[in-house]
DNA sequence: GGCCGGCGTTGCGCTGGATCAAGCGCGGCG
DNA sequence: CGCCGCGCTTGATCCAGCGCAACGCCGGCC
């Protein structure tokens, strides 16, 4: 399985260009050998453990488990299968789905590299919406009862934790006042923005990236109609405030995008 | 334990008439002797230290903090305030508001008794909304740095704030769906049968009630207008769903209010 | 190579709810 | 008591974005 050669770094690239890869044979050698610990993921700035000191880091490594890489369209868990373990993104992207009633469904959320998948279904020990891959996706599983269990004796650990799920719930905040009171255009310019922003924390470039998401997921994920959203893209371009051509992005001028994201006084 | 008369259970009353009140001056000594604990809360079912033991329950008690009672307008902490507690509500109720930018304020949640509030503050360090009293509300103060301590030695308690977390999330998801996907008669619709569920579930009645906060709240909630609120509610009355004078609400048919919650074939 | 199906774009008419603008009722206060 | 102002309702108009429909593009598959 880890015989794949590119390093967790390369395989989340959402959008690689060859030579602006500062990985080598070397390095991916080191990858092959390591990817598992914590301690050498490329992720461990941005992630849970990310506070631990090495020897604390060892105990978060003995609990965390690797799975098979999910294919695009394979699902994480499923809506109302039961709760048992929490996930951090190592590669890829995914959404998470929640089906109401009768096949109407909501996507809630995009996870990138080192987020954290999974917390809302602690309570009621049901996972509450499907998670699914947008792309070949690896994930960390980290089962919940003995992340809980450890995390009563590392601290750092703890306050790490507390601040996913409260970085969570702020950022939800954020969605619903993007979704009560933003127009259409204010919406996809938050979108892209806040994604350029995720990819440069990443290490990526913030101004030019591949979605791995088709345009109806980010219509029902910003509550617009597939067209809207083709239609706004459309000004955009014009604009040249981005140049889109599928799923390639380029962002040409990102502060008039982030004063669209913001403009109040549309009123 | 239950004879003290204001008990919190009246204190949080939605809506109290004055005569129906029996606090004294007797009454009132009692409960400014043991109000502050928890053993006596008759909350306790529902907050915090609901899974504790009795001698975990006294560790508990003695970091939790008591605030003056807030009145209606009043901020129990500001936007931006640096984060140090989270706080339950024992009585009376609140409104979360976000101002971001230019006088555009979203409001994020209503709480009500038992839940806690501020949990969204714990990572960045700030509280990101203000929080503000919608009625004479009282509150129990928790440090947060002294929670976190303690729950790594109370296995109950620590379970308790993950869920906590967790399901006000899981909340946040289910209000971006309305606020993505349901028309606006589907969300008052959802407001009043998920607050009559609330009060349900605090042993009020389900059917009837007082709104403690303004029509404008409610709209900016929902993300509609205040006429929208307005109009929708003639309609509901006019249908025979609901009866609402001013603030006092009663429920007449709430299967009925339940099913257009739900309708999704409305296409 | 040619066919097919999924994804994305574009055009057009319709409508739910916002916005603007009165009016109304009630509680507080001089 | 009567005035004032806020919160709520009601009516009329407008428009952002939806839904439908047709079309174009691209990639996969036989």
């Amino acid at each position: 399985m880890l015989s794949r050669c590119p390093s967790a770094i390369m395989w989340h690239m959402p959008y690689i260009k060859e030579d602006s890869m500062p990985d080598t044979a070397a390095g991916r050698r080191r990858s092959l050998l390591q990817e598992t610990r914590c301690q050498t993921c490329s992720l461990s700035s941005l992630c849970l453990p990310l506070a631990l000191e090495l020897e604390d880091m060892d105990q978060f490594d003995a609990i965390i488990r690797r799975r098979a890489p999910l294919k695009k369209g394979e699902s994480l868990f499923r809506q109302g299968s039961p709760f048992t373990s929490v996930y951090a993104v190592r590669s890829g992207s995914l959404k998470q789905v929640t089906t109401g009633g009768s096949g109407d469904d909501q996507l809630t959320n995009f996870y990138l590299p080192s987020e954290l998948v999974g917390l809302d279904g602690i309570d009621e020990e049901t996972y509450p919406g499907s998670v699914v891959a947008l792309e070949t996706t690896t994930v960390c599983e980290i089962p919940f009862d003995r992340l809980d269990a450890l995390s009563a004796k590392l601290p750092e650990l703890r306050t790490q934790l507390y601040r996913s799920m409260s970085k969570e719930m702020r950022d939800d905040r954020r969605m619903m006042r993007l979704l009560s009171r933003k127009t259409a255009d204010q919406r996809l310019a938050t979108f892209f923005t806040s994604l350029s922003d995720r990819f440069r924390r990443r290490g990526y470039s913030a101004y030019s990236f591949r979605l791995s998401m088709p345009r109806a997921d980010i219509g029902n994920y910003l509550g617009l109609a597939v067209e809207t959203v083709s239609r706004i893209l459309g000004r955009f371009q014009q604009q040249g405030l981005v140049a889109v051509s599928g799923r390639e992005v380029h962002i040409l001028d990102l502060d008039a995008l982030i004063e669209v994201a913001e403009e109040e006084g549309c009123r």
